[in-house]
RNA sequence: CGGGGUGUAGCGCAGUCUGGUAGCGCAUCGGCUUUGGGAGCCGAGGGCCGGAGGUUCGAAUCCUCUCACCCCGACCA
C-alpha cells in the first residue's frame, strides 16, 4: 500500500477530547474518526489492524472447534420477552421500532438469538456439545461513553455460545475456551491477566475474566504473586482477620461524646484524635424490598457486589440520605450499631475490633469503646468490602494481595440453563429423554484489544505495535521520491517482501524527510526501511526497529532477506 | 440521571465580559528557495461564528429555547 495514496489523516497536533493515550494516539495516527459520542469510523489503518485482532480470534476460535456464525444486529423484542431480558435489562438497550409499530432492539448480545437457533436446529444429544461464535457489531447506550473506543457504544465483539447437555460436558467446553482466550491475548502481544470474576446476577459457579494491564484501565484487579490467585475487585475475598488488634489500650464502658456538626469519618475522626481505622461506619443498603444497616472500618469501602451475595439478595443499592433518615430516625453522619433499629451486617475486619468508635444513633453524637454483644448485638460477620492492597491473599494465606489496573478485554462465564430453560430448548438424550442443555458464553472485546494494545505499546513519539497487530510489518520510507534510483530501489524491495508475504507501506509522499519520520514514529510500524540519500549513494538501505534508536545499513539485495528473517523471529517467539 | 464546560475555516485556538460588518497558528493551493527528523519567503482560497426565535439601526458577542460533544459525579455518611 502506498501513503501517498491511501487516506492516513495523521494528525500534528493533539485532539482536544481524548483523554487517555490510546484514543489520542488513534486520532493523531488516522485510526479512527469520531462521527457521534462513542460512535466511531475505522479508517484504513486503523481497519487493517482490526482485521488482524479478528484473525487471530478467528483462527483460535475455529482451532478449538467452534463453529462461525453470523446472527443479525437487529433483533425483535419478542425473544427478549422470553427470556425476561425486554423488561430486566435497563436503558442501555437500544429500542426502537420498525414500520408497523413492532419492538426491535440493536444486539448488545445474542444469548436470546443463538439460543432460539439452537432449540430450532438442536435435537439429539449427538449434536452436543456444540459451539457458535460470531464476530459482530453490538451497541449498548452506555452512560458514559469516554476513552474513544475503548468504552464505545458500538463495538467489534467476537461471542461465543456453547450447548452441552451436563455439567462435566460445559467444564469442557469452558476449559477449551480459556486456553483459547490465553492462546489468543499471547498472540496479540498482550501482557494480560486472567482473574476470576463475579458471574452476576446470571448466577452459575464460576467465571473468569481476562485483563490486559495498564494503567489506564477501568478495572482493579488484586493478584497474589505468591500463588498466582487473582480476582477483580468485585470478586477478590477478603479474610477473617486471624488476631484482634488493639484500639483501645483500656477497654472501658462505653461512652458519648457530642460530635457537633461533624459529617465525615476524617472530620470525626480528627476531632478524637483516633485513627479512621479504629472507627466503624455505617450505611444503609436497600435490596429485594428489605433495609440493612452494613458496617465497615472507616478505612475500608463497601463492595456492592459482594454485599448482595453476603445478604441473599438479588442487587443492593445505597439508600438515600434522606431514606436513611426515615428508616433510622437518624441522619447519615451519626448512624451507629447501637441501638439501631435494622438488622446489623458487619464486614469480617470489624471482628478484630477490641472496642469501637461509632456514631451514637444520635444526632451529632458518637460512642467510644463500643463492645460487639456487649453495647450492641453482635452482627453477623460477612465479607462485603473491597480489599486493599497488602491484605492477606484468600487462597495461601501468606503472601500479600497487589492491586493493578486492567482493561477487560475477555470474559467467560457458565450461564447454565437460565436461556434454555426459559426458551424451552431440549434434546434427546440416550434413552429418549427430553433434556435441556446447559450454556456457556465467550467475549472478546476486539475493538478493545486494539485500543489496549495500543495503552500498553507506546512512547512520546507514537505507537508501537506489536508485531502481530500492526497494519503493516514494515515502512518503506523513500527519502526523496523524485530520484529514479531510490523509487527503482523501493519498488523492487516492496515487490520483494510482499512476495514473501509481508505487508509493506511505502512512505512515497513528497514531503519533507523530518515529516515523513515523524509520522512513521507516530504509526509504530515494527520495521523501517530507508530508501535513498546517503546511504543508497554507498549501495545500503537503512533498517530500523520502531522503539529502538539504532539504525543498520544493510546491502540492497540483502534487506528483503535480513528483514524477514527478523520479522520471522520475533513472530516466532511471541507465538511460543 | 445530576453538576460543570465547550461549540468560531480541515485541525488547534483567540475574539464574547464592554454589540459596530471575523482573526491567529498549523493544514490546503500557486511561485521561488530549501531537502537525513514536523523548512523559509511571497501570494491565494476557504466561515449560515452548532441550530431556531427574540432584543437592537446593527448580534459570534445580549436574552430565550434547542441540539451536539467533552469532563466530573452517581457508594464512604
Amino acid at each position: 500500500m502506498r501513503f501517498g495514496t491511501t487516506l492516513i489523516p495523521t494528525l500534528k497536533e493533539n485532539p482536544g477530547e481524548a483523554r487517555v493515550e490510546s484514543h489520542r494516539l488513534m486520532l493523531r495516527a488516522g485510526l479512527i474518526r469520531q462521527l457521534g459520542a462513542g460512535i466511531y469510523t475505522w479508517l484504513p489503518l486503523g481497519l487493517k489492524v482490526l482485521r488482524k485482532v479478528e484473525a487471530i480470534v478467528r483462527e483460535e476460535m475455529d482451532a478449538a472447534g467452534a463453529q462461525e456464525i453470523l446472527m443479525p444486529s437487529v433483533q425483535p423484542a419478542e425473544l427478549w420477552e422470553e427470556s425476561g431480558r425486554w423488561q430486566m435489562y435497563g436503558p442501555e438497550l437500544l429500542r426502537f421500532q420498525d414500520r408497523g409499530g413492532r419492538n426491535f432492539c440493536y444486539g448488545p448480545t445474542h444469548e436470546e438469538v443463538v439460543t432460539d437457533l439452537a432449540r430450532r436446529e438442536l435435537r439429539s444429544y449427538r449434536d452436543l456439545p456444540a459451539n457458535f461464535y460470531q464476530i459482530q457489531t453490538k451497541f449498548r447506550d452506555e452512560v458514559r461513553p469516554r476513552f474513544g473506543i475503548m468504552r464505545g457504544r458500538e463495538f467489534l465483539m467476537k461471542d461465543a455460545y456453547s450447548f452441552d447437555l451436563d455439567e462435566a460436558s460445559l467444564e469442557n467446553s469452558y476449559r477449551i475456551m480459556v486456553d483459547a482466550y490465553n492462546r489468543i491475548f499471547g498472540r496479540c502481544g498482550l501482557k494480560y491477566r486472567a482473574v476470576e470474576a463475579d458471574t452476576g446476577s446470571i448466577g452459575g459457579a464460576f467465571s473468569h475474566e481476562f485483563h490486559v494491564l495498564a494503567e489506564s484501565g477501568e478495572d482493579v484487579i488484586a493478584s497474589c504473586d505468591g500463588c498466582g490467585y487473582a480476582a477483580n475487585l468485585e470478586k477478590a475475598e477478603s479474610l477473617m482477620p486471624s488476631e484482634t488488634e488493639e484500639t483501645c489500650a483500656h477497654v472501658g464502658p462505653m461512652r458519648t461524646v457530642a460530635t457537633p456538626g461533624m459529617k465525615t469519618m476524617e472530620e470525626v475522626a480528627t476531632f478524637l484524635g483516633c485513627p479512621v481505622s479504629a472507627m466503624v461506619k455505617s450505611l444503609v443498603v436497600e435490596g429485594d424490598g428489605r433495609a440493612f444497616q452494613l458496617l465497615l472500618r472507616g478505612d475500608h469501602e463497601l463492595n456492592l457486589v459482594k454485599a448482595a451475595h453476603a445478604l441473599g439478595v438479588g442487587t443492593v443499592v445505597l439508600a438515600e440520605p434522606e431514606r436513611v433518615t426515615a428508616l433510622t430516625g437518624v441522619a447519615v453522619g451519626s448512624l451507629g450499631p447501637v441501638g439501631g433499629r435494622l438488622p446489623l451486617w458487619a464486614d469480617r475486619s470489624l471482628a478484630g475490633l477490641t472496642c469501637f468508635i461509632a456514631g451514637a444513633n444520635r444526632d451529632g453524637n458518637h460512642v467510644l469503646d463500643g463492645v460487639w454483644g456487649r453495647d450492641c448485638p453482635t452482627p453477623r460477620w460477612v465479607d462485603i468490602r473491597n480489599v486493599v492492597a497488602g491484605d492477606p491473599c484468600p487462597r495461601c494465606r501468606v503472601s500479600p494481595l497487589r492491586l493493578d489496573r486492567g482493561i477487560e478485554v475477555g470474559h467467560v462465564f457458565k450461564l447454565g440453563d437460565k436461556y434454555t430453560r426459559a426458551m424451552k430448548v431440549t434434546v434427546q438424550d440416550a434413552d429418549g429423554k427430553e433434556r435441556t442443555p446447559i450454556m456457556g458464553c465467550y467475549g472478546i472485546g476486539v475493538s478493545r484489544i486494539v485500543a489496549a494494545a495500543i495503552e500498553q505499546n507506546h512512547d512520546e513519539q507514537g505507537i508501537i505495535w506489536p508485531l502481530a497487530l500492526a497494519p503493516f510489518a514494515v515502512e518503506l520510507m523513500l527519502v526523496n521520491p523524485r530520484e529514479e534510483d531510490s523509487m527503482k530501489v523501493a519498488e523492487a524491495l516492496e515487490k520483494e517482501l510482499r512476495q514473501g508475504g509481508i505487508d509493506v507501506l511505502m512512505d512515497d509522499r513528497d514531503e519533507r524527510l523530518g515529516v515523513k519520520f515523524k509520522d512513521a514514529d507516530l504509526l509504530g510500524l515494527p520495521f523501517r526501511a530507508i530508501v535513498g540519500g546517503r546511504s543508497l549513494k554507498e549501495g545500503t538501505v537503512e533498517i530500523q526497529r520502531r522503539g529502538q534508536p539504532e539504525k543498520e545499513r544493510i546491502a540492497i539485495a540483502e534487506v528483503a532477506g535480513v528483514l524477514r528473517a527478523r520479522i520471522q523471529d520475533e513472530a516466532a517467539r511471541g507465538r511460543s
